[in-house]
DNA sequence: TATAAATTTGATCAAATAGTTAAACTATAA
DNA sequence: TTATAGTTTAACTATTTGATCAAATTTATA
């Protein structure tokens, strides 16, 4: 991860960061922490001095995960529809690999909006000045032989997040309702709904 | 609400909503539940025992607002179509009245997976063998003429949803993002995307 | 090696908090 | 009016938990 991290700062981190995505900011326990980082409590205050600051550096750097790279997604030379299928499959994949992020993230900065709009203070110049006109840029064509009624970029990109997010976030209740719990079918579900996104949205924005 | 219930323990609950809803099961404070009906706290232990069982009591009620009466808005004999434009208005309307629901049903989903299928245990003649049969037997046709891939109505289903829900779930990160926080250019945008959801579902779907 | 600095630990504190209890109060019915 | 059941309150208890601190241990430095 950051060579600047000592090795034990390391392991309070991921240990932090796998009890609070867990259990949120006030769910986490200080003790739970330090038996999943096998040391003494006092270490946590020692590195951390208080558990919001240990929060802190914990959703930062989750937020740095959560949010996607659409920069990177959008500069390659492809056409529109090779960006939204890469970006549907990196995107998925991410998430897959942190099914709790997005729950732990969106509750956050619904107890908390300071705390995500004091972030974007900070990262404005490489969130908002590049990744999002990196997507204005790609769909510009788009946008210009859109609908009638003025195709925005921004509602392209949310109904993208929206729909790879959205039984992420639910999965329990999905994988109950649709599938009778029944795990691997949810999976091999979850796998085809990838193309099956894809398809959709270039379905819609191609037509005529 | 509901007439069986005294007026205390109406005054009780709503105000445990407000507070659980917003802050979680393990962020929430008895004495803020008591501030907030107006009341000692021991009269919340007098009618709910411990705060675990208040909790489920504003978590079932909850999730009754917060899952879709999928099943009355598909049964009426109109299009494909407007089933689908009523579907985003309605269901847009509800979770905009209950802005913190669904960040507050999908923490606790996460947070208690057992929780939420219980629920399903007791209600699967309500939810599942009405509102989801019904769903399907409206997309019917549609799955029988869709695309050679196969569609799958819960895909359908899934993408709505998550289109409609992930603005209101990430609301300060869009503000923010899109918007540089500024609420009314936030409003007429979501007003807007109302009829671009449903313009861009029936744009894919009813693709030749 | 000796000294100092950094790291780690166990014991403990103080505040917060869910839950209990007994007494006071209120309405209702005999 | 009195007895009874239901309601509400204030004071208290027990536990949890974030934080502190001094002592012990390890590591780096002279």
């Amino acid at each position: 991860m950051d060579s600047t991290l000592t090795e034990t700062e390391q392991k309070i981190l991921n240990a932090a960061k796998k009890v609070f995505v867990l259990k949120g900011m006030s769910g986490a326990r200080m003790q739970e922490i330090a038996n999943e980082a096998g040391i003494n409590k006092s270490l946590l205050h020692y590195y951390f001095r208080t558990k919001e600051k240990l929060f802190d550096s914990v959703f930062q750097s989750a937020l740095g995960e959560f949010f996607p790279k659409i920069r990177s997604y959008m500069l390659s030379d492809s056409s529109l529809e090779d960006k939204i299928k890469v970006f549907v499959t990196e995107y998925s994949k991410v998430l897959q690999e942190n099914p709790f992020l997005p729950s732990f993230i969106l509750g956050e900065v619904n107890r908390n909006p300071e705390h995500i709009i004091s972030y974007f203070k900070q990262h404005v110049g490489s969130i908002k000045d590049k990744n999002i006109p990196a997507f204005h840029q790609a769909t510009k064509e788009l946008a210009e032989k859109g609908s009638s009624s003025g195709f925005d970029p921004r509602n392209l990109l949310l109904n993208m997040i929206g729909m790879i997010l959205f039984p992420i976030l639910a999965r329990p209740v999905i994988k109950e309702v649709f599938f009778d719990g029944n795990n691997a079918e949810f999976e091999v579900f979850m796998k085809n709904r990838e193309s099956h996104i894809s398809e959709f949205i270039i379905n819609s924005i191609t037509k005529s």
